[in-house]
DNA sequence: GTATAAACGAGACGGTACGTCAGGTCTTTCT
DNA sequence: AGAAAGACCTGACGTACCGTCTCGTTTATAC
């Protein structure tokens, strides 16, 4: 299943493809071949080194088919590392609010660890720069995130672990903020160690 | 009272500039000129009309004298907007940590909301695409505020009114992370009640 | 009546047209469209704002149609401009030859002072660079001029009234050859005057 | 010694590099290359093979080199085939003025015969789509040839080989016009007897 | 009637060249 | 010898058309 998310002017490529247009319809594979050149000259180069002439030639296509679908650079990369990445999240249930919440963090800060993590840090980054590609992380990252913690917050309130008047919004970018910072930041370490810590220094106080 | 933070392959312009060196000294309007063009072009367009072209042109200068001085498009940003920016931070101590630790982020969210925000975002965004510049932010912004915060806590831990096993570290980022996770992620405003509640749910638990 | 000219591996319109063939007739009115459309490109925005999609799109036709029809720009252009012109010459018949000859120069001068002018030159002109272009061209308006022209002097000579000797075809040239050098060259203008005097100076010492 | 034709929006070549300049000078060699470019992809593969990245490439000099000096495609082909040929044309003095109009005639139509007459002809065919060469070439090769056989027939008419009242410029163009015509129009070939035989034509009935 | 055949419009395809912009370097003259 | 100017090569940008190629649809003749 891939994006619903719309990016500036540019109708979806399902929409397209599965409409019943007239002319001829795109062709699926060049689709794949330019999300996967993008990664690849990502993963070669860093960031800068994605050209969209470069895409354009490693996927064996012409400029204008990429300018045809997708509007900038940006909007190639998001649905290019957000291909698979977006649906698989955690949502454990142990009994303890906490300890989901400490799973949870857990998971994430794992995530980041990995190879996922620079690409994360790159589109967070990038969102500065280009209000789409912002608008896009925050809808097919961020969002998610934030509602499994709401999720898993609001379930311990209900079972009464956490008390009620807890700001969850808050509450989940305490949790989650200094995890993207410090990926940010890079001033600190991204250890299972310091998840757990956080959770602790966050969540004690907050329990009923 | 200019850079410590040395920038690759270049001398400090004060080094040059004030030193008894053969050949005509170096314009030190130029060096003005330049910095304030930056500043303008960032704040007229965006941090992508910000062309090396551009600042000289700006700045009534040849390319080579920016290159002369800067390595890179980033170094001369770094200095354009931590020229006086850097020093004033804030110390409060109102005889209470919470307090204390309140007012400071109180005083941060303001600051971020004011015209500093959006550099400083584009700041640490930066920094993800270029290592120079996001050791030089560290150790200019980041780093002065994480110290701050570390001397405000750990006078509350020696008053007794924090407990002393909390670590520092990860306290402090579980008071600035989300703050920039905000700035950056514009998923939710940067309020004063934000600071308000971010120190309550943070700081609730961990007192003595 | 349509073009006899072949053009490169195409069967004429008229007999795909007027054959009984299996499969969807080319519809006429598309013919007539493209053609139009062509000249009023040509009319608007001079000859290399012809576009085949340009004239596709205003002629309100899919460019599979075009090409269908057409091999190349140049002869949808000789269609567009031969489709009435070609067959109206003039064939004086004064008694005179020398007469003769000046009404028709007299007339041809007139025509290419009229809009019919620029597409002439610009159809000599795409001719050097086109060799199909030029051969069109040629046989649809050079040599029918070329063949009144000889016609009108050869009657002449029987007459007695040039000299028998006359090398019909440089004499030809003569006549037309300094009528389109200033059309193309525009170093001087192309009035009537000038018709008289050049079958003046060129027809003098040739009477018998 | 280079062109007098100014050419749109762009200071003369020598005027740019001949001046004392701040700045890093015009390398003399690149437009030499660039001329040598220009001249030898029309050579092999006629006048549409000649694209700017064509020449950029072959000269070994960047695109912007080649817009930097000249604004169009066709002011650099003016340049690069006016270079040696503009001065010599032929003003022979055998005593007879038919005589000496035969010579031009001939070396003219010997001229076009070899590798400049494509040449001569494309450049002819340009100028019906771009004014600005049809203007350079009327001031750099048609005129300085109108020049030299007014010369040789006013000659002629002092002397009283000519008759008075004829009209030097029609004379000219009916003389030329004709070679001009067998040039661009094909349809006879390009002869020393064609050019014989007009002469004889044109100037029979015109001497005193 | 029901194939079969061809033309239709639409529009995507891989390409080439366009003219522009910025990069960072190099080479002048001027101060 | 630094400053300012400006030319140099490089390489990417985004656009326009090229001529070809599917599509699904329409309109004929032929079985």
């Amino acid at each position: 299943m891939s994006s619903k998310i719309s990016v500036k002017g540019e109708e979806s490529f399902d929409a397209v493809c599965e409409a019943k247009h007239p002319g001829r319809p795109r062709c699926p594979v060049a689709h794949q071949n330019i999300l996967k050149a993008a990664r690849e000259l990502v993963e070669e180069g860093g960031f800068d080194c994605l050209t969209i002439e470069g895409i354009a030639a490693r996927a064996g296509v012409g400029k204008t088919t990429v300018y045809r679908r997708w509007p900038n650079k940006a909007s190639i990369v998001m649905d290019a590392f957000f291909e698979e990445v977006s649906s698989r999240t955690s949502f454990p249930d142990t009994g303890s609010a906490r300890e989901d919440i400490r799973l949870q963090m857990r998971q994430f800060v794992a995530e980041l660890n990995g190879p996922l993590g620079c690409k994360i840090s790159l589109l967070l980054a990038n969102g500065q720069f280009d209000e789409e590609m912002a608008e896009a992380f925050r809808a097919r990252w961020i969002e998610p995130r934030r509602s499994e913690a709401q999720l898993v917050i609001k379930r311990g309130i209900e079972r009464g672990e956490i008390r009620r008047e807890v700001d969850v919004d808050v509450l989940v970018d305490a949790l989650y903020g200094p995890v993207y910072f410090r990926l940010l930041g890079e001033h600190a370490p991204l250890t299972e160690t310091f998840a757990d810590t956080l959770v602790e220094i966050v969540m004690s106080g907050l329990e009923g």
